[in-house]
DNA sequence: GTCTATTTATTCGGTCGATTGACGAATCAA
DNA sequence: TTGATTCGTCAATCGACCGAATAAATAGAC
């Protein structure tokens, strides 16, 4: 329990160090000094220095020797769960998940429950106790919780960090989030959009990993699309991003509808869906999962209805195949990852695109955007740490307005 | 006429002092060392030994003195053109610009000619002609010149930098364009889609400066998208990213037609509009500036014609609007800069999108394309004198897959 | 059992680069 | 002419790195 971090001011040179260490640490988890001098090609006694003070820190501890080689036996080190805690949360209009991890990425618990359906504050509280709680059952105390990031529904503005459109969630808009939530829980909160999370948690550890262009369409309630181009995750001026709902496919874009919720979200969202079987006249339903599963049990006015859906999420798709090129097109949400539904889009899309594009469906499914947020949290967690800051950025091209040069 | 370059190993904190004192003299040109000990916030001692070695690569040189001011006078400094010279080539199919530039990104010629018809290698020694030309003219061996690259149409492969499809150039596909002209220039070359390169014009030099996510909508023999994201173009898996001559707009997108050269491009490329203007009984004209004419002059029937391509390519902005939420929309292309075009697409526009983005119009127009390949090639000049590589590289997240701590 | 080869980790200079403070040089203002 | 101010260099010091030498620990050969 030594008071962590005092990171006691470090030279830039010093820093790329430990910087480096700590990522052959992420990377080969136990490992010895002589091995770890080796990957990051500093020498061994640089390597001894910046191990010594990761202890001090309490950043990496010893686990056992290594044995059976000839030589003397090395210690081996891994980073310490002790270095750091972050914290993953999913608001859902129907759950709230909360995940905890340790700064090596190692999931260390997760927990939801129905979430509380008189919204605004009392859904907060009801984070706050929940959170609470997964800290204090893996023995951490939840101030050790360096880094918060919740997933919700909505455009969350970049720059602002607050949520502007949230219609599924009662009284969360016009509430100061962030704020509010830091306080009760004793670290910085930053907001992303759910959809955006589950697209970085399927690149993570999901169906998408190690790729560098991504564009995850998500069905469920409603459409939304998110994009990861050139390794980044793309939020838009005004983190608007990927709100397909509003493309003008499946219907006139004058419409008074589509003004309001969008062209695309009024056929395919699940209220569209629900409308589009009732007005052809299917049996009384109340939810889109029911008109899909009508429809396996080969009820021919909810096959049409998925066709349909299924032919204009295609067109969707292939908007965004043109527009972006990605290398693969992940199918997510409770709907677009249905295998039947999935293949009815591959199939409509090879009519539709001149490019084939890969085609995978969510691997983490309900659990995507929680381990999304533990990315984000985890990731800015290593920055604050190691991060190099303005060093890494790109040489700003000269403006035109060259004086030119005179003798 | 020092040899340049040779860069004699420098440490990584060197590199990073002498990455920001260049950095300070691109941007406040005509300066004294303790001007930029101050910017650079390093040490007056520091400086001098990092502008003694860039006096002695002749890539800065001395420009006067301060004068005026109390104290002992300033020897000022600027970057040199002696310190390396780039080129940027813009090959059009009627058009082939070439222009100079030195390190500072100081534009010195500029020349453009017919492209050659006969395309091909013709085509090819034409560009090595007039780039000679334009080195020799400017007092510029063209050995000197370190970086080139070259806007070229159609999709050119990101990995192998190979032009992949080239409809409107003769004989320019499977010809190894950068191998040959690499070796006909002395230099290596780069290339790049024309519209990628516009928009990178119009971001350095033109009407989109300091904006991290624009969208370029070109309009002219064709249509096609260039779209930069969080401060970065996107080339997509494939390169194929903007491609939206086959978004599904404007018609039937499993016609014959579409699937061949796309919706959008058959209604709204040029031959499309000549086309629907005849269809719809237009007197004869040969090219779609003409149609544009008539509509100016009166003609109902150009009128609308023009207004339905107003309205598809609003269609087509709304749908990059809604995917890529970007904060300024340049139309450019020569019929897309047109004034009356673009204020019919912000008008149709209004009516679709539900959040208003700003419209701009190309201000480089007809040199955009050369201006961006300056800008790309001047900043792989940068990056090779002064690059940080890898340094910059975000912190990799640990793959799913870890190992447990184990005692 | 002993010895040797091998590997780990620490200690000891030496170098590079950055900073600091002092100082001479150059200039303006009074 | 003197004083104030600013520029640029010199000398000293500090932090961080590396390579070489050395001590320590171990497996395997004999």
């Amino acid at each position: 329990m030594t008071t962590l971090p005092a990171p006691p001011i470090a030279s830039v040179t010093r820093q790329l160090s430990r910087r480096s260490v700590f990522e052959a640490l992420l990377h080969r988890s136990p490992i010895s000094r002589a091995e770890l001098a080796k990957v990051t090609s500093l020498s061994k006694q640089t390597m001894s220095e910046v191990i010594d003070a990761f202890l001090q820190q309490g950043l990496v501890r010893p686990v056992g020797r290594t044995s059976g080689n000839v030589g003397r036996t090395a210690v081996l080190y891994e980073l310490s769960p002790e270095g750091g805690h972050v914290l993953g949360i999913d608001l859902g209009a129907r759950r709230l998940t909360v995940a905890l991890a340790d700064i090596a990425g190692r999931v260390l618990a997760e927990a939801d429950e129905a979430t509380d359906s008189r919204g605004g504050a009392w859904m907060l509280d009801q984070i706050a106790r929940l959170s609470d709680r997964l800290a204090r059952d893996n023995h951490t105390h939840p101030s050790r919780i360096r880094s918060i990031v919740m997933a919700t529904p909505g455009v969350v503005n970049p720059k602002s960090g607050a949520i502007e459109m949230a219609p599924n969630i009662t009284g969360l808009d016009h509430l100061n989030v962030v704020g509010l939530l830091g306080e009760k829980l004793g670290s910085p909160v930053i907001l992303e959009n759910d959809i955006n999370l589950a697209l970085l948690g399927e690149i993570w550890h999901g169906c998408a990993q190690n790729v560098d262009n991504v564009a995850y369409l998500a069905l469920g309630s409603g459409v939304g699309l998110g994009l990861y181009v050139n390794g980044r995750l793309v939020r838009g001026e005004n983190g608007a991003a990927g709100e397909i709902g509003y493309l003008p496919i499946g219907g006139d874009p004058l419409k008074a509808e589509c003004r309001v919720q969008g062209c695309l979200e009024y056929e395919v969202g699940a209220t569209g869906v629900v409308r589009r079987y009732r007005e052809a006249g299917g049996s009384d339903v109340d939810s889109e999962r029911q008109v899909f599963e009508q429809a396996q049990a080969g009820d021919p006015i909810a096959a049409s209805v998925v066709d349909e859906t299924a032919r204009l999420t295609a067109l969707a798709a292939a908007t965004v195949i043109a527009t972006v090129d990605p290398q693969v097109l992940v199918l997510g949400g409770s709907v677009g990852a249905r295998p039947d539904f999935a293949d009815k889009v591959a199939r409509e899309l090879l009519k539709l695109s001149p490019r084939p594009v890969e085609i995978r469906t969510s691997t983490l499914n309900r659990r995507a955007g929680v381990v999304g947020a533990l990315s984000v949290a985890l990731r800015r967690l290593h920055d604050e740490f190691f991060g190099v800051a303005e060093l890494a950025s790109v040489l700003p091209l000269p403006p035109p307005a060259q004086r030119s040069a005179r003798q």
